[in-house]
DNA sequence: TCTGGGGTCCTAGGACCC
DNA sequence: TCTGGGGTCCTAGGACCC
């Protein structure tokens, strides 16, 4: 029988803001999204506010003022690096490793010695993940991922489990299962839950015990997965080498409306200068291209134009001069003026290997050169700072619509200049 | 004033073909 | 009044995840 470890880190982003700040250990702390707008990581004592996840900050600013609360802006280049920290510990605990987020992976613990205590080996990865990064993590087990990362979730909701719970046996599950809303169970989101309440499936437990054909009559055939894991019997396997990314999105908020055109066409060239160099970081050619612009749905009262536009690139490529010629020919075409637009982004689609997408008409000599000098700009950018090389259409320096992060902390662990300094 | 961003999978329905 | 049936491919929308 196979059996799976889901170890995530407590309120990843909140913990991560804190590890080089000893001194907010025992304040609230939360993690605002891109442009400050939400609130995406709380710490547990901002949990207990009754603050919820995804509410907007201008919402709860005064309570969380008032319990003096340290507020950050988003710092991806700090949390990629404490993941990828995290993951390579993991690594070295189990024979086989999914990476399933930013903040939690799955274990594939099948025939592992320590098996015969899964919850001291649940210890152990904490231990090992505290020491070696410095990060709190929690360890569901079971013989399913669905009942492993419910686990997860009973290690977390009681502190008695010291974050540690395991879901192997038989019996226990079924109790334990009777005690957690079915909205909890992943894979069942909001509509599910829904639709499932009115059916009278409250529980966890209540999903197993509903009949298979009932499921696949009324739900997608995910949801029949889904209540077949409950049951102990695996629908999905561990996937520890993801399958090629099939679409990339590079897109934004504006830190103020835009409204003329030339604004645009700079925001439009950075998200695919962005989405380019993502792109060329996964090794692709992308075939099709997408841009779409957005006014403020929030604003009832205000003109809406939400317009998109894809197109086929001529021939699939990786260059950004291609994509931005491509990108900036559509924003062209969608853009009207009279809208106060506050976002804008980039999809690329149809990825393929560039073996893929090579034809008898391929110019090989022309792809060369291309490829050189990506591969150059990348470097140099990746070594002297994002913006070292820019495309003339890109702007340099400030502008309204760029993002706000007014509370961003150092990349501590990935810009020289930021490295902590200890007096 | 202030409401994120980046993904995947499934299904239904239309277009098209034989 | 009559106007098949079945298959495949594509797309849009909806659901889910973090």
């Amino acid at each position: 029988m196979p059996i799976y470890a889901l170890v995530d880190v407590n309120n990843f982003y909140a913990s991560a803001e804190r590890l080089f700040r000893p001194d907010l250990a025992r304040r609230p702390v939360v993690v605002l999204s891109n442009n400050d707008g939400c609130i995406v990581a709380r710490s547990a004592e901002v949990k207990a506010l009754g603050v919820p996840m995804g509410e907007p900050y201008f919402r709860v600013r005064d309570t969380l003022q008032s319990a003096g609360t340290a507020v950050f802006s988003s710092n991806y280049a700090l949390y990629a690096d404490l993941s990828a920290r995290v993951m390579r510990t993991l690594e070295e605990l189990a024979p086989a490793v999914e990476v399933y987020s930013i903040d939690e992976a799955f274990l594939d613990l099948t025939g592992l010695d320590a098996l015969s205590d899964p919850l001291e080996f649940g210890r152990q990865v904490q231990a090992r993940v505290l020491s070696d990064v410095g990060l709190p993590v929690s360890v569901g087990i079971g013989p399913t991922k669905t009942l492993a990362k419910l686990a997860n979730y009973i290690a977390k909701q009681d502190p008695q489990h010291n974050g540690v719970a395991c879901l192997r046996e038989p019996d226990r599950r079924t109790k334990a299962l009777k005690n957690i809303p079915v909205k909890e169970v992943w894979g069942v989101g909001g509509r599910f839950a829904e639709r499932l309440e009115a059916l009278g499936v409250r529980s966890a437990a209540d999903l197993a015990l509903l009949r298979d054909s009932r499921i696949r009559q009324l739900f997608p055939v995910t949801l029949a997965r889904t209540a077949e894991e409950l049951r102990g019997r695996a629908c999905h396997d561990l996937d520890s080498e993801p399958a090629p990314q099939q679409q990339i999105i590079c897109s934004r908020t504006f830190g103020a409306p835009i409204r003329e055109y030339s604004a645009m066409r700079e925001a439009v060239a950075d998200y695919a200068v962005r989405a380019a160099e993502r792109l060329r970081g996964t090794g692709q050619y992308a075939g099709a291209l997408t841009v779409f612009l957005r006014t403020n749905p929030h604003l009832a009262a205000e003109p809406q134009h939400t317009p998109s536009a894809s197109s086929r690139l001529p021939v699939p490529t990786a260059d950004t001069r291609d994509l931005l010629t491509a990108a900036l020919h559509i924003a062209e075409q969608l853009w009207q003026p009279g809208y106060a637009y506050i976002k804008a982004g980039i999809m690329l689609a149809e990825l393929q290997s560039p073996a893929a997408s090579a034809d008898l008409f391929t110019d090989h000599s022309a792809r060369a050169r291309s490829e050189q000098l990506m591969h150059t700009v990348d470097a140099i950018n990746r070594r002297h700072g994002q913006s070292a090389v820019t495309f003339g259409v890109q702007r340099r320096g400030p502008a309204g619509w760029r993002m706000r992060r007014k509370n961003l902390s150092p990349a501590y662990t990935t810009r020289w200049s930021d490295l902590p300094v200890v007096r």
